[in-house]
DNA sequence: CTCCGTGCAAAGCGTTTGCATGCCG
DNA sequence: CGGCATGCAAACGCTTTGCACGGAG
């Protein structure tokens, strides 16, 4: 939380950087790892999440994870979007996007894409209401 | 694999599926198991596993997961969207999806919308071209 | 009689964290 | 020198799986 934070500039952290600066296959931690282990033989996986971590919160990378790990269940069926509230996690349903808005890029990377996902991000009723006194 | 397994209609099977049908919340397995453990007090949650499994390849009910597990890392802060290999899990960019194509739902459900994010499902070429001896 | 489904518990897997040491600034 | 960062390994949380038993068809 500490807005500035001193941070050193540790060849770990560089390499890190680089290696996935280079690859455009968005790698898992794991397989970043093992890209990274190549120039720095003793380099330890919580040392790559560590910096993962560090480095997302300087913006400096993205994660993508599409919300918490765990899965969440669904027994509607109709089409709809969803949106995630970014304070508490919780889940609701949102109307569809209007149009399949975006056919467009059909065939983008040599794909042929059969679907897509939706998901909203935003701050929900009831933690936007308790907000003032939020710990977080 | 199989395409029509003999399926049991087990009270286990019944009543998560219409524990999870009353519900709107999108639980987790841990949740649902939660809910459902009121009525079956000796249910496992391995069965919870189990049934939100064979409901979902039955297409009764849907996962919420956005791709695999482990999250990924993208070094690239421009905005763009993803595509996912249903295949072989790889993880491509796409051009970023046109217009802001959906801001009109600016406050469906109560949320104060913050963001968003889309990923596409398709076949990539590897996967495309070597389908006709894929084991899966 | 078959064999699918269950409960229980252990294993898996990705990720996080505690601890002592190391090294940047 | 102070304290953030590292390496190692153990811990963690969610999910999957092996096993033996039980009940539906």
């Amino acid at each position: 939380m500490a807005p500035n934070r001193r941070r050193r500039n540790t060849p770990q952290r560089a390499t890190i950087l680089a290696a996935l600066e280079e690859m455009t296959t968005h790698p898992t931690a794991t397989e970043l790892y093992a890209v990274v282990r190549e120039r720095l033989p003793h380099i330890s996986l919580g040392t790559v999440y560590r910096n993962l971590e560090v480095l997302r919160e300087d913006g400096r990378i993205r994660r993508m994870e599409y919300g918490s790990a765990d899965a969440r269940f669904d027994a509607c069926l109709e089409p709809h979007d969803h949106i995630r509230c970014t304070e508490c996690g919780a889940v609701r349903d949102m109307p569809p996007a209007g149009r399949p808005f975006a056919p467009a890029p059909a065939h983008a990377a040599g794909f042929e894409v059969t679907g897509y996902r939706l998901e909203y991000y935003g701050v929900c009723p009831a933690c936007n209401g308790e907000e003032p006194r939020g710990t977080r």
